[in-house]
DNA sequence: GCTAAACTTACACCCCGGTATATTTTTCTT
DNA sequence: AAGAAAAATATACCGGGGTGTAAGTTTAGC
């Protein structure tokens, strides 16, 4: 039955790893970011320093790859999942958006820390790896182009990802770091204002 | 007649604060942000390490500083350049957008280092000092709101300014980890964007 | 079971940002 | 010209990210 074709070695490689990554966020939770040692990392999970460097080749990519799998495989999957519910543009503008909007509303320290670390650091692919911001572009480049004739004449599926990224970011980022931003607001008037802008207003719909 | 009311001390001060800039310009130019240590930048502006930390509090200072003499300041003469030379809004967003464009253009390394710093840092304000989003958006918040009735009905000059903050933030990004990206193109598609959906269209115009 | 390869370990070390201390030099005041 | 205040200095140090080495441990495959 189990073609798990895994050695034991690997799969100790692979519950290592996730351990890493549980005890970082465990500590990031509680002491952010920069006051999360690689030493302490280490302690927590009861390795040696020299291990960790086996697995993650600087505290950023493991950092990166914490972001990667709390925060922007889900948004990808939220994506898809719109493209799912609605082949209109205009319906999963605003599913998506008022998904995020709702994740950054019950986010806890840990998905703060995490979200702050992401959006500061969009666009530093200080390592080999596909960079973050590219991976949000290519994900709402895949929510546009599944459906170009509903985008407005004379822009393209990339221009509105890359545009609808950078705007969903900046409104984000002065969330973070502005108490009294209402980010909920925002990207209702962001849904509102791609919806306008970027698509063609579907006729059979309100006002 | 020269009624500068400044002592010697003070004219050295500000003398050694323009070396430490300019030094660690060079040594950025030379070597980037990363590679530029501290005790090179005292070694070059042949001060003692602990005279570097009475004029600035920390590397991240120094180059906020930095960015903001050489590339913030501009960014805001420039829109102010634009609302003197227009008072339509289109206009002065092509201005502005081409402009943008046309600087980092002809951005040699220093320029595209720093660049590469503060949008990557965008929104990070370890110290006190007010942070360079902040900034941004203060600038084109008094770009729209110079004339409040060419925007679009439904649209505020807050949300617009941080919209068009974001879109040309996310564009700069991109341009600087993609080598084949066409900035020129997407900011002039962005201007045509901006244009086209947050403002008026001024009837007595082209097409 | 035995061996070779893979993996882990402890420990010492480097680099860099930033701090502490105690002393000397420069400038301001009068 | 002398004393007070401010600034600059050399030097040693700390903490954290990251590396190098040489030995020890686990695993896979026979």
């Amino acid at each position: 039955m189990t073609v798990v074709q895994i050695s034991r070695r690997e799969r100790k490689k692979l519950e290592l790893r996730d351990r890493i990554c549980d005890e970082t966020a465990r500590l990031v939770a509680r002491h952010g970011v920069e006051g999360t040692t690689i030493d302490a990392i280490c302690d927590c999970a009861d390795i040696a320093k020299k291990t960790f460097y086996n697995y993650y080749s600087s505290k950023h990519d493991l950092l990166i790859d914490i972001c990667q799998s709390r925060l922007l495989n889900r948004t990808e999957q939220m994506v898809s999942a719109a493209l799912t519910r609605t082949s209109r543009l205009d319906e999963g503008i605003d599913i998506v958006l008022s998904e995020i909007a709702a994740n950054n509303r019950r986010a806890g320290k840990l998905e703060k820390q995490l979200i702050d670390y992401l959006v500061a650091n969009m666009g530093i692919n200080r390592n080999q790896g596909a960079d973050q911001l590219s991976f949000m572009n290519r994900c709402f480049l895949r929510f546009f182009s599944s459906a170009d004739e509903q985008i407005r004449p004379g822009l393209s599926a990339a221009f509105c990802a890359e545009m609808t990224v950078g705007m969903v970011n900046t409104a984000t980022l002065n969330w973070l770091h502005n108490d009294d931003y209402k980010l909920d607001l925002r990207l209702q008037e962001l849904a509102e204002y791609i919806k306008h802008s970027m698509l063609v207003s579907a006729s059979t719909t309100t006002q």
